[in-house]
DNA sequence: ACTTTTGCCTAAAGCCTTTAGGCAAATATC
DNA sequence: GATATTTGCCTAAAGGCTTTAGGCAAAAGT
């Protein structure tokens, strides 16, 4: 009998393949078996649990995230910087929904303290040395950023601006305008 | 053998007082029988299949958030207006995070124009006409605050923003000022 | 009182998860 | 190259959730 050569590794790559395919809360370790094309049973060498593959892939995505958010902030700044990385997340998350909805999977603090988590937080922090703010507005700031991100990519992935007038990329555009004037002209308390 | 009473009402509620528990995912057919000690099967002549009772539930969410909503409204206007629609939508998660969730599945178009989810667009619609913004900056808006409201309530409750100063409710009222002052000052395309 | 309807039951099949223990293929050792 | 060890995938099995089919008894209607 032939060895199908499985290994973490790409049993969390199939999975995510997996998630875009069919939905991240639908990959389950009997599927990833059968894409294999092999017994249930034998994934469990490699992956501890159902828990734990999915936590592989929510951590396999946010590195993907983090690497494409660090490609479009290099040599950006300001509204430039702003609209790039705001971008990295939305067409991460029409390209491979499965993942982008991984990446909001709730990792306890330890994992996530040790993810690519902390990398965004970075690098969100330094899109707004392009603006003027100072602590703590700074960090007000960046919680407001992630989530109109993260709010506006999950509603429209929902079919929450569906079909209605103005389409979404208007708003999507308007938005990230809206929000660099926000920046530019941060309120006093 | 004395009967349990059940009706599909009443297995919504106990439903979303369950989600509210134990988490939405984990609302399950099983459980809620468990729960008014009655065999699995039984709860099928009331409810359609899971996916149906969580569909109900959703439903419910909708129906109880829009109401608190309307409460909220009456009778104010400009940027009190805007915090108590927020806040709203912020205790309902913190109250009942699993209702909340429940309230962000996605339903299928018929359903969902059936659903209390109009009236939400409609009352957001109707705090933005205590700020100057025409058509099509008005849908951008709404559309917006949307976003903001549900990314920041969802990753609060993701424990996104845990463990770090200054704490959340301090960001929380400087979202809010912001989001005043950017309605207040809508920049041009 | 009798019939009809309705509500909850038992039974059963299907799929997913997870653990235990076995055999054979790959790898290391002599 | 032959032997020993490790590793990888297997079979078997138990437990949980979903869903359908068909039955019996409690409520409701006549």
């Amino acid at each position: 009998m032939a060895r199908a050569g499985l290994t973490p590794e790409r049993l969390t790559l199939a999975g995510a393949e997996l998630a875009d395919e069919v939905g991240f809360d639908q990959v389950t370790v009997s599927a990833l078996a059968r894409r294999f094309d092999v017994r249930v049973a034998s994934l469990y060498s490699h992956v501890r649990n159902s828990q734990d593959l999915r936590t592989r892939i929510a951590l396999l995505a946010l590195e993907e995230l983090a690497d494409r958010a660090a490609d479009a902030l290099a040599g950006r700044s300001g509204k430039d910087a702003l609209v790039a990385l705001a971008n990295v997340y939305r067409d991460y998350a029409h390209e491979h929904p499965g993942r982008y909805t991984a990446a909001q999977l709730r990792l306890d603090p330890e994992t996530a303290a040790a993810s690519a988590g902390v990398r965004h937080a970075r690098m969100t922090r330094a899109l707004l040395r392009g603006y003027d703010l100072t602590e703590p507005d700074q960090t007000h700031a960046v919680r407001l950023l992630g989530s109109v991100f993260h709010g506006y990519v999950s509603l429209e992935m929902g079919g929450g601006f569906s079909h209605s007038a103005p389409d979404t990329q208007e708003t999507w555009s308007r938005t990230l305008d809206a929000l660099d004037a926000l920046l530019r002209n941060w309120p006093a308390p």
